[in-house]
DNA sequence: GCAATAATCTTGACAGTGTCAAAATAAGCC
DNA sequence: GGCTTATTTTGACACTGTCAAGATTATTGC
C-alpha cells in the first residue's frame, strides 16, 4: 500500500537532492525552480528552506556532488604511466562527462554559482582538490619530456582550458558537431605532445 | 530647458540599446530586466516590445553589436605577417575585450542565447563570420608551418577554444588573477609554436 | 510518562520577473 | 480633415525566490 501523507517527510533532504538532479536532466538550470523542486518532492513550497538555506546552497549541494564524479574520474583514468593514447582516452571521457551531464557542469563551471552566486566551502575545497588532483597526475604523467623554462602547472592549467573551452562551446550550443570537436581536442593533444621530448 | 515628456518618444530603439548596454555593464546579465529597462529610457514596461519581439532578441542585438567589434579587432590584430609575438599580442588583445566587457562576452558566447534562447540569424551571421574571419588570418599566419598531417582549421578552433576556455574561467570567476591566465595563454602560444617548423 | 524544546513543515504574503490583450495617443498620408 | 499605421500605456496573469508566523511532529530531560 502507498505511504499515507506524513506531515514529516522523513527523507526529505536526500530527495530533495535527487529530484533536483532530476529536474536539472529534464528542465536544464532554468527549469529547475525550488517550487516544481518541491512539489516533485511531495511537500510545501518552503519545506526545502529548512534544508538549504537558499537556492544557491541547493545548487552548490550538486555542484559539489558532481565534482567529486568528476575528481573520481581523472583519478581513475590519470594512473599510471603516460602516454598520448592515455591522455587522448582522458580527454575523450572529460568530453563524455560533460556532454552526458551537461546542466551538471554548467552549475560546476558556470556563473550561476561562481559569480552571481556564492560558492560553498564545501565546493571550493572539491573543485580546487579535482584541478590539483589533475595537475599532479598530469606532471607525473609528463615527467622529464617538458622543456626547461615550462612549468608543469601551466601545461596543466593551459590544457585544462583547452578541453574546458570545448566543453562550454559544445554545452553552451554554439558548437553542435560532437565528431568536431573530438578531432579538435586529438588535435591539441597530438600538437602539445609533438612539443615535448620523446619519453624514455 | 529640459524636453517635456512626450507620448512618443522618439529614438526609443537606439536608446533601448544604449542603455542595455549600460544596464549590462552596471548590474550583469541577470540584473537586466526589461522593466529596469524602460525606466531608464523613461517609459512604460511594455514599450520596448514595440521595438524588440521579446528579451532574447534585444539580448540578440546587444551581442551582435559585440560580435562586430570583435570582428574588427580580429582584423586589426591579425593582418600581415606572422609571428610568435603577434600571435601573443592577439591573445593579450582578446583577453582584455573579454575582461573589460564580461557581460557583454557572456552574452557572445554564453547558454542565455545559444542554449536557453534562440539566436538571431543576424548574431548567427556575424559571429560565423568572425570565426572563419579568425581562421582564415590564423591559418596566413602559420602558412607553411603546420605538419603535413595537420589540418590549419582545426588548429584555429583548438587555440580559439583554449583562449576561450580561459576567457570563461576568468569571467565565471573560477580564475581571478588576471596575471596567471597571461602566464598560461603565454605557455599556450609558446608551445604551440614550439611544435611548428621554423619561419623561412 | 510527561512536559519542554527543537526540528520540521504549512499557509500567507511580498516584490520582482517576462509577456499578452486592449485601449489610448501621436504621426504620416491622401 | 479623415484614415491608417506606428507607438505607447494601463491592466492583468502566471511564474519566481524568500520571509514571517503558525501548526505539527520528533526528541530530549526528568
Amino acid at each position: 500500500m502507498s505511504r499515507p501523507a506524513r506531515y514529516h517527510h522523513g527523507d526529505l533532504h536526500s530527495t530533495l537532492l535527487r529530484e533536483a538532479n532530476r529536474l536539472l536532466d529534464e528542465d536544464g538550470i532554468d527549469g529547475l525552480s525550488l517550487r516544481k523542486l518541491a512539489e516533485r518532492a511531495g511537500v510545501s513550497r518552503t519545506a526545502p528552506y529548512h534544508h538549504f538555506r537558499d537556492k544557491n546552497v541547493l545548487l552548490c549541494a550538486l555542484a559539489t556532488q558532481a565534482f567529486s564524479q568528476l575528481d573520481e574520474m581523472i583519478g581513475r583514468q590519470l594512473q599510471g604511466e603516460g602516454s598520448k593514447e592515455r591522455i587522448q582516452h582522458f580527454v575523450r571521457e572529460y568530453l563524455r562527462f560533460a556532454t552526458e551531464h551537461p546542466e551538471q557542469y554548467e552549475l560546476m563551471f558556470g556563473r550561476t554559482i561562481w559569480k552571481s552566486g556564492e560558492p560553498t566551502e564545501e565546493l571550493k575545497a572539491v573543485a580546487y582538490r579535482s584541478f590539483r588532483n589533475y595537475a599532479e597526475r598530469l606532471g607525473s604523467q609528463l615527467q622529464g619530456r617538458l622543456p626547461a623554462d615550462t612549468d608543469p602547472l601551466r601545461v596543466a592549467q593551459a590544457s585544462w582550458a583547452t578541453v574546458h573551452g570545448l566543453c562550454r562551446l559544445l554545452i553552451d550550443g554554439i558548437y553542435v558537431n560532437r565528431e568536431d570537436i573530438e578531432a579538435v581536442s586529438e588535435q591539441s593533444v597530438a600538437l602539445i605532445m609533438a612539443a615535448l621530448a620523446p619519453s624514455t
